[in-house]
DNA sequence: CATTTTTGACTGACTGGCCAGTTAGTTATG
DNA sequence: CATAACTAACTGGCCAGTCAGTCAAAAATG
């Protein structure tokens, strides 16, 4: 009984490592088998072939993307909405991660072909954009924003951003970290006069556009993705 | 001589349309013969294998991107910049380039995978990033734009809200004018107080966030490519 | 309790289709 | 007539999906 749901969850895994070492494109049934004790028939015995693998790979994929966005309620709105960004927008060292983001990308180019992809990634996107706009909601209330702003209006901004920062760094290599403070900047640049401005800000000398430190820490780690293993 | 030109020409807009067609995911060399009256091993004949063939395929998208991108010298600098955004995110009516800009997303995709994708893809970037930065300069000079105003960053900007654009409109069928629009107004917010707003913005009216007129009038319907046809 | 039967999970070997690329031969062209 | 431009037919490899079993454990039976 709960046999198979541990199989399935470990394909879910095998899935994941996947498509880190081979990409969307060139996945086949058989590599995401060989990340497993088991054989590839086994797959095709507990999913109705790959379309339905996907399908469900995504669904758990999503799961773990709520933990991502989970606010930590620690700080003022402001400092909160800055720590979302740089959670979601955290270009991990680990290379792994890193190119599951590139495969990720893959999967999102195929959502206008796959039945049901889009519909996954539309929660993706409503989930982060909620968790947004309720953050800048807060940072009105607490006076941290001006009343004038749109909270619908600055979420659909920050995701759009957000998106082509992946886009960018996958497409062209673009550096995550500088695009990133360029939003937190924005983010910042909201504060109406005489807020109290978030002490953590790590990038407060350098306003320059290549200038990524590669020393920052990130104590969290996580992706935009939890990662399985 | 000339007839090796045209035929390699004829292969690349072949390719285009067939991308439309098909994606590029599941693309065959068949797929792209049968857009013309040559046949597949014509197609080897010209191009050494499927990746040659879409390196330049790459190169000729390139070249009528410059197309696109290129200045057209009326009106204020702001007004040609936003004319610039609105004509590189321009949503086409014609589904076959809509669907253009799908596959294209998919090649981007590849990018991290296919040896000199990203090169060609960086080249894109490398051209609108100048064009815009220049604008903005210009804009600069001509007491629009403050001249604390880094036109490298607004570029950097730009770009990356542009890709999330077009990535979003395909991952998940976001609206492209609402996200346009709302980039134009971002840009249109820069101007210092007291300069000449553009008249030509056809978007007083809306601020709301999904509403895309449909009727909007766009004359120059050129994509982010040069449609070949 | 000892046995037979059933079932869920799984495997190795296979198949059928697809597709990039090749080749041997044909047609056009200058 | 020599070479360039092509074609039809073919090849070889790959891969999703299938199938005929195996096997251990659970359920039924007497």
């Amino acid at each position: 009984m709960s046999q198979e749901r541990d199989t399935r969850t470990a394909f879910m895994e095998a899935t994941y490592r996947a498509l880190c070492t081979h990409g969307y494109a060139d996945l086949t049934m058989q590599d995401i088998a060989d990340e497993t004790d088991k054989s590839k028939a086994a797959l095709h015995y507990h999913f109705d072939g790959k379309d339905d693998l996907f399908r469900e790979f995504l669904a758990y994929l999503h799961e773990g993307f709520a933990e991502t966005i989970a606010d930590h309620p620690e700080g003022t709105p402001v400092e909160r909405l800055v720590a979302l960004v740089r959670r979601v927008l955290d270009p991990v060292d680990d290379s792994a991660d890193q190119q599951f983001n590139t495969a990720f990308m893959e999967i999102k180019a195929q959502a206008p072909y796959r039945e049901g992809y889009r519909e996954v990634l539309r929660r993706f996107d409503a989930d982060l954009r909620t968790e947004v706009a309720d953050l800048v909601r807060e940072a009105i209330e607490n006076g941290q924003y001006d009343e004038e702003t749109d909270p619908e209006e600055i979420a659909e901004h920050v995701l759009t951003y957000i998106h082509g920062t992946w886009t960018r760094a996958a497409a062209v290599g673009a550096d995550v970290v500088a695009m990133r403070e360029h939003l937190v900047d924005d983010l910042l640049d909201l504060l109406v006069d005489g807020a109290s401005v978030p002490v953590d800000v790590d990038a407060t000398e350098d306003r320059g556009l290549a200038a990524a430190d590669p020393d920052e820490p990130h104590e969290n780690s996580s992706e935009d993705v939890v990662d399985p293993r």
